[in-house]
DNA sequence: GACGTGGCATGCAACGTGGCAAGTCACATC
DNA sequence: GATGTGACTTGCCACGTTGCATGCCACGTC
């Protein structure tokens, strides 16, 4: 049914290796027995074989990505524009869901595939970093979003800290006062939740604001249930805020719907932040006001990650690339109606 | 790095014969020798060469899923199940994002993958069931969602005829009498819509009313958006409906916002029913009545399909696989108020 | 002691490909 | 006509694994 190599000489008259030159182009080869090659070729329809070349070369072409969850439209976006991004370098794109669990993260990394893959891209939510320097001692590796600073593998992010540190200010800048963060993750050995917060409090800090605790809420997940739950709770507190700066878009979305539950304005009683710049904030109403990481550059960066440790080109030590961000500012967050905080 | 049958017999002293027959189990050795061998390959850390077993025995242990979207929560939770599906059988699987478009599709089906996978589970949209023949003609296929009723491929689905049924019937039930339908689409070669749309009319038959045409919706996606749009054109019209059956949850979450941004309530003056029981639609308020496809089951069966082919024990003529769905009543199909429908 | 049996170990071959170096051939140059 | 040159082609080998056939040895049986 796969014809080979072999097959493919033989109809054409020629040795195995010329039919190899043809194909890969390595060796000059002359046009007329080039084209006769090419006829049966196509003809057999010769699709090189997979387990050989990776048996003679060592690469299989195929690139691995573990997300956290699918299901979360960042990270959908995300796997799209990487599977985009493998096709420009001929790689396949292999994408595995983890759940955020160690187990599920150490999968790709332990299993089977560890074998097959020329390299891995891992956003790591749970997984300690033992695992990962073990790992990126024997392949390559690179890590997206935020890890402790002296980790081994490469390492693709946004600067959170300076990116939550312009919403936070655009915030005080539209008049707030009472800014919320919602999205802290203390249970996480990731630590992208941590960075932002601490913009935020920064920017807090640099505007001559002390932080109050009672406006930092934490969530389990990033999910829009948990937005919503936050903003309730805020919302009930003795001294609500007047603006919310959520960690995801996802738990903004959550927090719009909960705030118009209740009968509060946004933007005009409370703003809303958020942070990922998915498709379903542009077209929400009042569309989001976000942040929007480069999302096609952490893709084309990350791969290129790849390809330098796979061409040897890697540097010893691990290489930390932060990708541009800007701050998108929509509806959601014009500017404060005159007058008293809402209730 | 990686240690070879080679190096661990010259280590132990053996034949590389009888270090692969203490890998594979496939041959008796002495317990002595066996104990030896298992420390060297310990010791030396041994993993079997991926492309090796390959290029012997044929079978790479992947399989690949093409989904039209990943940002698609039905499609998303659909893939973290065939995650763990193929998990079971000791597979790893190969996601690939399409975009709905024929292009996407063929990507997996005639690129390089083609001679990487076991096998290849697909949600066409776009595709001509041409390229689905040839290629079933070739490789393990199995077909998710409807298509033409005489495919070549393996195929698996809901019955969505009933299902499509049992919605509009529950919603008669419930005292409705202006049933519209968004979700049609025209434009697709999937025969889905198509399906759904079928029964919907046939329920409207057995219950003695005649279809209105002005209550059938075509959409261009399955998103939020267009089930606003939808439902915004629908309560614009001369002669609004009392329930809304939406081709998918995500149409039904878009039409739920437009309904609440008319101040049309849900289900009190609006019934609204959607398709595929997400988990969003879980928790929207009101929670969202729907068709529950068994998912985890679409899953197991259509890599049992694959097994089968893989096997030899496929049968010569395509499969035709039908997985058991369920109607979930929640909030948003309650009881309508007496009196007029609304505006 | 010859023979058969069964348990275990081994060597050979092959899967399809690509690197390497040697080979063939035509043609130009001296 | 011998030699060199360059363009093209080819055979050999190795990658790591496993199927197959064979080899070796000890033991039991006639």
């Amino acid at each position: 049914m796969a014809a080979s190599l072999r097959e493919v000489a033989a109809k054409a008259g020629v040795s195995v290796r010329t039919v190899s030159n043809v194909v890969s182009g390595s060796a000059p080869v002359a046009a007329a027995t080039r084209e006769r090659v090419q006829q049966v070729l196509d003809e057999l329809q010769y699709r090189p074989n997979f387990a050989a070349r990776q048996l003679r070369g060592g690469r299989t072409g195929l690139v691995g990505l573990v997300v956290p969850e699918l299901s979360s439209p960042y990270f959908a976006e995300l796997a799209g524009l990487f599977v985009d991004a493998a096709l420009e370098r001929s790689w396949t794109l292999l994408i595995d869901q983890s759940g955020g669990t160690a187990e599920g993260e150490r999968r790709l990394l332990e299993g089977s595939g560890r074998r097959v893959l020329d390299g891995l891209v891992l956003s790591p939510w749970a997984l300690p970093p033992e695992d990962l320097t073990r790992y990126a001692g024997e392949h390559p590796l690179v890590v997206l979003g935020e890890r402790d600073p002296h980790g081994v593998a490469d390492h693709v992010s946004v600067d959170n800290v300076a990116a939550a540190h312009v919403v936070t200010t655009h915030l005080l800048a539209t008049g707030r006062t009472r800014i919320a963060a919602v999205g802290v993750q203390p249970h996480l050995a990731n630590a992208t939740a941590a960075q932002r917060l601490l913009g935020h409090r920064q920017a807090l800090a640099d505007a001559g604001r002390t932080p109050d605790p009672a406006l930092e809420v934490a969530v389990s997940t990033l999910h829009r249930a948990e937005g919503a739950r936050a903003v309730r709770e805020l919302l009930d507190a003795p001294h609500p805020p007047d603006a919310v700066f959520c960690f995801s878009d996802q738990l903004a979305l959550g927090a719009l719907r909960a705030a118009r539950e209740r009968g509060v304005r946004v933007p005009e009683d409370l703003a809303l932040a958020g942070f990922d710049d998915i498709e379903d904030g542009r077209y929400a109403t009042p569309s989001l006001t976000t942040v929007a990481p480069d999302k096609q550059q952490i893709a084309a960066r990350a791969l290129q990650c790849l390809a330098d440790r796979l061409a040897g080109r890697g540097s010893a030590v691990a290489q930390r690339v932060v990708v541009p961000h800007r701050l998108v500012v929509r509806e959601s967050t014009g500017r404060a109606t005159a007058g008293p905080a809402p209730r």
